[in-house]
DNA sequence: AGCACGCCGACT
DNA sequence: GTCGGCGTGCTC
């Protein structure tokens, strides 16, 4: 049996020695943990990882805290067949599995299952075979020169693979298997390796100017207190808040403690790992969806006996068992992608501060454009803040100047306005890159017939399909549907009559082609980025000017850095503004802002032109002056009457069916069962804005309290009232950030 | 989440 | 007449 290796102080005196039934909490949604009779004559842990029976299979669970079921038959009771050898679950861990379980209203074993998501990494790792030298030889064994050779290579008695010694002995790897016929080498199990290497925090890394230098200062000591901290960096791209954070996590190295990074895509964030390296002298430990289940295995299993100091990953890698996290760093707080939509619905933002809180961590939330929520606590003090006020090495913030679509608007059936291709030709023709940025992949976001109007619709959501003409097919961008462009009109039978409404990058490239057919043209989508590899050519591809005019959705607003790009176009700033969803103006300030930062670094001040229909809307006004924060106030001003958030809390319980009737009905039943009172609002049940998805029918209902009041015990209650039947779900988005 | 049991169409 | 579709329901 092991003994407790974790840096939690209380496992001893929680170790369940006399009590003959053990809590296990198995990583499914059940609604509990389960009793088990613990395995005569053995001390387990709570916290760790047992084998036990499960119907007529098995499952992998966790000794879990609190008291069994003494109502529980004894005769329903079934034994813990196996105490995994792996390091148990620190009860910080545990004890955030409960919390988020609790605050998203999810089943504490759908939590756990996170925490769980290398389930090879808990069976013993396979002992590496190698070779070592007889103790003692046999007398007379024929010592020919190669053999010689192997034997003064393991003269130093360390163990080694075959293939190793093969190769440094410059012999067969033949004669091994003679040698250890003939007794003078013999079996032996190799010493674990250590898979990653140490990043060292005294490496010689680029250096901070006095601005940065101070702001490390500040999150040095929020590490050093070793105390739960929450602090808020920002600073405009470019003015090195990723510099700053690296020293908050060199001193997390120093102090012997881990470092997590959250990144929102770390399968795009190849220039960051060069950065790091550069700060650091070795690449971090990753943590994604796309890791090999090999990788997978030992990065979990270094992380969980701390011999992977610094990780970085995406939003998943907040339940890798750290036994001592010091530090956690969100980068681009503001991204939505941290929201986990599926499953259990959690923000990886604010769970990353209650892990850091349960781990007597600092945190750093990291933004160029913070969200609302993190500038609000910022200001009222619940964070920390630090600010990095300019760029560094001198550069200048871009110029940002609107083009009003109703004055100049492109030719007819063209997407880029007189003076937005009259700025791109100057750029290309001084040498410059430029880049023309529209959020919105394939070619026409809507097809239509030009005969009956009819538009193509996906058969299984509320949504157009959207035509990919380089793929050659039409896409439903919300489930997987995909079918060929039709030859004639499907509703009046009318031959080619389709005609495609509106742009989208490829068809933006179309009109770049007619109007720059010498220029190299790159275009940057998910469908054409499909990896970190793809991401890392297209990235060097720009940096060694291979590429003249980059043409982009999203993905290339965050984090790249493009040193000889100073023109960036925006084909339509206003979209993303329509739709009533109550972040809209600050989630469309930050995705331009970002895209912005793109423009301009070194020697040359970068120029962002932002074509649009509304030049007077405060969002263009607020990116035409660069004042964040008074575009932030006036977001604030507008939320806090109404207590929205965050001067209020939200959540969203969305009914979905196959049965249209099923869902009206459980949404009405819910409706008439809504909690009332003081300071508490329930609004719907309404059609949720993709009506159908995925051939579900969705109504939604959303709870909105008062800040001081929790959502969580009114759910609970409110949900109780309801009978659901089978074939229906409801599922709970507390803190709910899309309106789908 | 699995893996059961349990009621209605095309095969030996 | 069976093999098998996946629709509910249970697992300490």
């Amino acid at each position: 049996m092991h003994t407790i290796n974790t840096g939690d102080a209380d496992e001893v005196a929680s170790v369940v020695a006399l009590a003959a039934r053990l809590r296990v909490l198995l990583p499914l949604p059940l609604a509990d943990a389960y009793d088990y009779r613990a395995p005569v004559g053995a001390v387990v842990p709570v916290g760790a990882f047992v084998v036990v029976p499960l119907g007529r299979r098995q499952s992998i669970g966790v000794v879990w805290d609190g008291d069994p079921n003494p109502g529980l038959s004894e005769k329903r009771l079934r034994s813990v067949e196996q105490v995994l050898d792996a390091p148990p679950m620190t009860a910080t861990l545990r004890r955030f599995v409960d919390w988020v379980a609790a605050y998203t209203l999810s089943p504490p074993g759908a939590v756990l299952r996170m925490a769980m998501s290398a389930p090879s990494a808990l069976e013993a790792p396979a002992p590496r075979a190698g070779w070592r030298r007889a103790p003692h030889p046999p007398d007379g064994a024929r010592i020919t020169p190669p053999r010689r050779r192997v034997l003064d290579l393991l003269a130093d008695d360390t163990p080694r693979a075959g293939g190793q010694i093969a190769e440094a002995a410059s012999v067969a790897p033949a004669i091994l298997r003679g040698m250890a016929d003939a007794g003078l080498i013999e079996p032996a199990l190799m010493p674990r390796q250590a898979a990653f290497t140490r990043p060292d925090p005294d490496h010689p890394g680029p250096s901070l100017g006095p601005e940065q230098a101070t702001a490390a200062d500040a999150l040095r000591a929020a590490v050093s207190r070793r105390a739960f901290s929450t602090t808020l960096l920002t600073g405009v791209t470019g003015s090195g808040k990723t510099e700053v954070y690296f020293e908050a996590v060199a001193q997390a190295l120093r102090e012997g403690r881990q470092a997590l990074v959250l990144l929102p895509e770390i399968a795009l964030s190849a220039q960051w790992l060069d950065r790091f390296r550069g700060r650091f002298g070795v690449a971090p430990a990753l943590w994604h969806s796309e890791l090999t289940p090999r990788t997978r295995r030992e990065t979990w299993r270094a992380v969980a006996e701390g011999e992977a100091p610094v990780l970085v990953g995406a939003r998943s890698a907040l339940f890798l068992p750290f036994p001592d996290l010091g530090l956690i760093v969100v980068d681009e707080e503001h991204e939505t992608a941290f929201k986990q939509e599926e499953g259990v619905v959690y923000h990886a933002r604010d769970m990353a501060v209650v892990r850091a809180r349960l781990s007597s961590a600092a945190c750093v939330l990291a933004s160029a454009t913070p969200s609302l929520e993190s500038t609000t606590n910022a200001a009222t003090g619940r964070y920390a803040s630090v600010h990095l006020p300019a760029r560094h090495g001198g550069a200048e913030m871009p110029d940002v100047a609107l083009i009003d679509l109703r004055r100049t608007p492109p030719e007819r059936g063209h997407f880029l306005s007189p003076p937005l291709v009259e700025a791109v030709t100057q750029t290309l023709a001084r040498g410059e890159q430029a880049m023309l940025f529209l959020n919105r992949r394939g070619y026409a976001p809507m097809t239509l017939c030009r005969a009956c109007g009819h538009r193509l619709r996906c058969p299984n959501c509320t949504a157009w399909l959207v035509e990919h003409r380089a793929a050659r097919r039409l896409q439903c961008h919300h489930c997987g549907h995909v079918e060929a462009p039709p030859e004639a009109c499907p509703n009046c039978g009318a031959p080619h009559s389709t005609v495609p409404i509106g742009p989208g990058v490829e068809r933006v490239l179309e009109e770049a082609t007619a109007l720059w057919p010498e220029a190299r043209r790159l275009v940057m989508a998910s469908d054409t980025i499909p990896g970190p590899a793809a991401a890392a050519a297209a990235a060097q591809a720009i940096q060694n000017r291979e590429v003249d005019l980059i043409i982009g959705t999203q993905i290339v607003a965050k984090g790249w850095h493009f040193p000889h790009l100073t023109l960036v176009g925006v084909v339509d700033a206003d979209l993303g503004l329509a739709g009533g969803d109550l972040r809209a103006s600050e989630r469309t300030f930050q995705l331009l802002h970002q895209v912005a930062g793109r423009a301009g670094r070194e020697e040359h001040r970068g120029r962002v032109l932002l074509q649009s229909f509304a030049p007077e809307h405060p969002v263009m006004q607020a990116l035409v002056s660069g004042d964040l924060d008074a575009f932030m106030e006036a977001e604030a001003n507008d939320r806090r009457p109404g207590h929205w958030p965050p001067f209020g809390r939200l959540a969203a319980l969305i009914v979905s069916s196959e049965d249209e009737r099923a869902a009206e009905r459980t949404a009405r039943d819910l409706g008439l069962a809504a909690p009332g009172g003081e300071g508490v609002e329930v609004l719907g049940p309404a059609p949720a804005p993709l009506a159908i998805l995925r051939g579900r029918h969705r109504r939604r209902l959303l709870l909105k309290t008062r800040r001081d009041i929790a959502v969580q015990p009114l759910l609970q209650d409110w949900l109780a009232k309801v009978t659901v039947p089978g074939n229906v779900r409801v599922q709970v988005d507390v803190d709910p950030v899309g309106f789908l």
